[in-house]
RNA sequence: ACUCUACUUUGUAAU
């Protein structure tokens, strides 16, 4: 069984979830960690739906168990159900407190997210670098440095999450300030980098940073897309699509915004039935990247036909 | 037993 385990854990980890499946079911038994894992491979994909029903099937479930259904409800927003099984848990691990923190803050529940932090019996640098992230969402970026200075200890993941806050809310003085101070970057420090530059419109140190990054993942790419994008630069950006290793959802939906909010309402369309054509995945935000590009088309008519495919297609 | 938790990419929040 371990063997086995070890075989499902292997696509389990990496996010190959039929894979995954057709292990789990070809295996002679099952024990808690087969169990774990093929529901952290649903929670991993999002598949919430396919968890909780994997989850409501097992007649035994250990803390791991519970505490990977509790961060899939936190991950997909669903406070109610987190909130439930948390309260129904006969005993709590850290990590069960940290996942229930880190539901709250996902949503952007301050003040719950204080409430369990301070309720918990011990904490650890995840409890501390999730609070700090929650707070960092917010404008208020003097309280966030204020915990940041609070907390017991630090790792790249706490320095990355203020750094991102200052990106994020456009403070660039401060984000590069913090840059220089911090101890060591990642990748994904420079990817929070672009996205800041990109936030400001400021293309060219945009464009430096990621010449200059010694390795780019996907996200460098689609960020640096979408520097373009906020530019208004669409030509450069559609010829940037060509030296993109991988081209994904969120990349097509960059590229459907910066349509749409650049007065290109009829390619943004002709794009999106270009991604539908080609079999490419849409959510909800290419959608309703749609629907802005029809009403600012002035194409009523169209959105209100998009609208009610939606409900039947989608 | 590499089973569970924290950081980065795409939309919306006008009155």
């Amino acid at each position: 069984i371990v063997c086995w385990n070890a075989l499902l854990s292997a696509f389990a980890l990496k996010g190959q979830l039929e894979e995954a499946k057709r292990v789990f079911y070809a295996m002679p038994q099952w024990n808690y960690f087969s169990w774990n894992l093929m529901l952290s491979a649903y929670v991993k994909k999002n598949l919430i739906h396919d968890a909780l029903e994997l989850f409501l099937r097992l007649d035994e479930q250990d803390t791991v168990t519970r505490n990977t259904m509790l961060s899939g409800f936190g991950q997909s927003g669903d406070i109610d159900r987190a909130k439930k099984l948390f309260d129904q848990m006969p005993e709590w691990s850290l990590v069960s407190w940290n996942s229930m923190l880190a539901a709250y803050a996902h949503v952007g529940d301050l003040s719950s997210t204080l409430k369990v932090f301070e309720t918990m019996y011990c904490r650890d640098l995840f409890s501390w670098t999730t609070l700090l992230a929650a707070w960092s969402q917010t404008w208020n970026l003097e309280e966030s440095k204020k915990i940041f200075d609070a907390m017991p200890e630090r790792n790249l993941v706490s320095w990355n999450t203020l750094l991102y806050a200052y990106a994020h809310f456009g403070h660039i003085y401060e984000m590069e300030a913090f840059l220089s101070e911090m101890p060591e970057k990642s990748l994904v420090s420079w990817n929070i980098l672009l996205a800041g530059y990109g936030q400001r419109k400021k293309f060219k140190a945009a464009s430096s940073v990621f010449n200059n990054m010694v390795q780019r993942d996907s996200i460098s790419w689609n960020q640096m897309l979408g520097a373009f994008a906020q530019k208004g630069y669409l030509l450069e950006a559609v010829r940037f699509l060509d030296r993109m290793p991988k081209l994904g959802m969120a990349s097509w939906n960059t590229l459907l915004v910066a349509f749409a909010h650049n007065g290109h309402h009829c390619t943004a369309l002709d794009l999106f039935s270009v991604m539908l054509l080609n079999g490419f995945e849409v959510d909800e935000i290419s959608l309703i990247c749609v629907l802005i590009a029809c009403s600012r088309a002035g194409r009523f008519q169209r959105a209100r036909v998009f609208f009610h495919s939606i409900q039947t297609d989608f």
